[in-house]
RNA sequence: GGAGGGUUAGUCUAAUGGUAAGGCACUGGUUUCGAAAACCAGAGGGAGAAAUCCCCUUGCAGGUUCGAGUCCUGCACCCUCCGCCA
């Protein structure tokens, strides 16, 4: 959510993000009842400081309490006004999205994304090669047809040493994120001048209530969701939507920033409105394992640490030795809490494309204002956090692995730096 | 699932239905060569150009009352015990 006294102040800013992000509110309504509410707020208290003087006084006078109780009706009598303008205000501002950073390319769809660096050479394969389906189905590691018989489609039954190859990348992920060396490593090649606290790893809870939910602003769409039937609980979309919400309600001391989480979590989507979309192999499940990175820090530091946490995400994606560009989304693609959002795509030579892996989302304090996280400064001053999160790694990086490393006889040697958690060099 | 106890600001704790007191921690100031101690002040949200003996804030939402942390109703969460259970 934005700052009421920010778009007070910036309405041309606020309808420039708005026809930016292609998001239809009339700020000029948000402005009007806000003034309305306002208005029928003075008034309501002025009767009540006067109700107040009244029964302060703790006399036995039954004429002044008579009195007293007329204002109290009357204050009562305004207060449907106020809750209507104040729920028609609510409505408005949750629809106001964030405002982009300024280099944040301005576009309409999708297209308009723009590639700002390509990474590791394609591999050159002296045959075909093939998708990590046909890749996985041929040794068995994947089965999506017994899967299907017990969940439905975009389930699978992952096997054998792909298993094994899995787990091996998250702990790999895990030893770099909390690992504070190879971080000062990171972040003095990407020249940024930021904490190398280690990330805490986390296993959150995998169920979210409606409350956090949707103040963290990623209850919606809805549709994409899972609601447990007879509860107040969703599956979580991703571990950002439990870790973001760990510090709900909560005000924490200046020298605990930055608070750094490496949350590993099975995550769930409906998919909706992809039907037909990337129905072979795993790329698009509705349940998938991911870790991920997620960052509260104070104000000032909170667009170095998005980079921050963009440079650790390419470092993984070296480390594994996977090709991949970096892309920097513009303003339709980002979503409506994001100030900012950039993409890794990874190359997978199997559909001769890059695909999305990673993302990394710079929320300045959208997220913090509705979910009430701060941070009491040295100076005693209270103010709201930012929030970051980003993928570390996925089960696409996964794919990933699959179709760059495939042999010509089908097997698939595994990452240099994923062979010593393996304990095998090759499936085959 | 059943029974009981609880929730007051960063934290710990008080308040016969009379308008939220105090300790610790924290921040600023006075003092000091500097610190500690001591003393003073501050510390959540909002309204207002501002002063402000202004409004709101005792888990949340209602109700009774001139007046609710306190009484009543519903809900949430935490703790203990019982039952079931990986």
């Amino acid at each position: 959510m934005l700052d009421l006294n920010f778009i007070r102040e910036n309405p041309e800013v606020v309808r420039k993000a708005c026809k930016d992000k292609n998001v239809e509110v009339n700020v000029d309504d948000v402005l009007g009842l806000d003034k309305k509410k306002r208005e029928i707020m003075t008034e309501m208290e002025t009767l009540k400081a006067e109700q107040n003087k009244i029964s302060r006084g703790g006399t036995e006078n039954k004429e002044i309490f008579a009195q007293a109780k007329e204002i109290k009706e009357k204050i009562k009598s305004m207060a449907p006004e106020l809750e209507k303008a104040d729920a028609e205000l609510q409505i408005l501002l949750l629809q106001l999205p964030n405002i982009p950073y300024e280099d944040v390319p301005v576009g309409t769809t999708e297209d308009e994304n723009k590639v700002i660096k390509t990474v590791g050479k394609k591999p050159h394969f002296g045959f075909e090669p093939k998708n990590h389906w046909e890749l996985a189905e041929k040794m068995g590691l994947i089965d999506k047809e017994r899967a299907a018989k017990v969940a439905g489609s975009r389930f699978a039954y992952l096997k054998g040493p792909l298993v094994l190859l899995e787990l091996s990348m998250f702990r790999f992920a895990f030893d770099v994120l909390s690992n504070e060396e190879i971080l000062a490593k990171i972040a003095k090649k990407a020249k940024l001048n930021v904490s190398t606290k280690p990330f805490v790893p986390v296993l959150p809870p995998l169920m979210i209530k409606t409350e956090p939910y949707s103040a963290m602003d990623r209850l919606e769409p809805r549709e994409e969701r899972y609601k447990i039937e007879g509860e107040d609980l969703w599956l979580e979309g991703s571990a950002e939507h439990v870790l973001g919400t760990m510090h709900m309600n909560e005000t924490i001391a200046e020298n605990e920033f930055p608070i750094r989480y490496a949350g590993y979590a099975t995550s769930f989507r409906k998919e909706a409105g992809t039907y037909g979309k990337d129905m072979e192999g795993i790329l698009r499940m509705h349940q998938f394992n991911k870790l991920e990175m997620e960052s509260l820090t104070v104000a000032e530091n909170s667009y170095e640490e998005h980079l921050f946490l963009i440079a650790i995400q390419e470092y993984l994606m070296g480390q594994l030795e996977l090709p991949y560009e970096v892309m920097l989304k513009c303003t339709a693609d980002i979503g409506k809490p994001n100030a900012r959002g950039v993409d890794i795509n990874v190359w997978l030579p199997g559909q001769n494309k890059y695909r999305e892996t990673h993302t990394a989302d710079y929320m300045t304090d959208y997220q913090a204002r509705r979910l009430q996280t701060k941070v009491r400064r040295k100076s005693g001053k209270v103010e709201l956090v930012h929030t970051n999160d980003a993928t570390a790694l996925a089960e696409r990086p996964l794919i990933a692995i699959l179709e760059n490393y495939q042999q010509k006889d089908g097997s698939i040697k595994v990452p240099k730096v994923l062979q010593k958690y393996c304990g095998f060099k090759i499936i085959k």
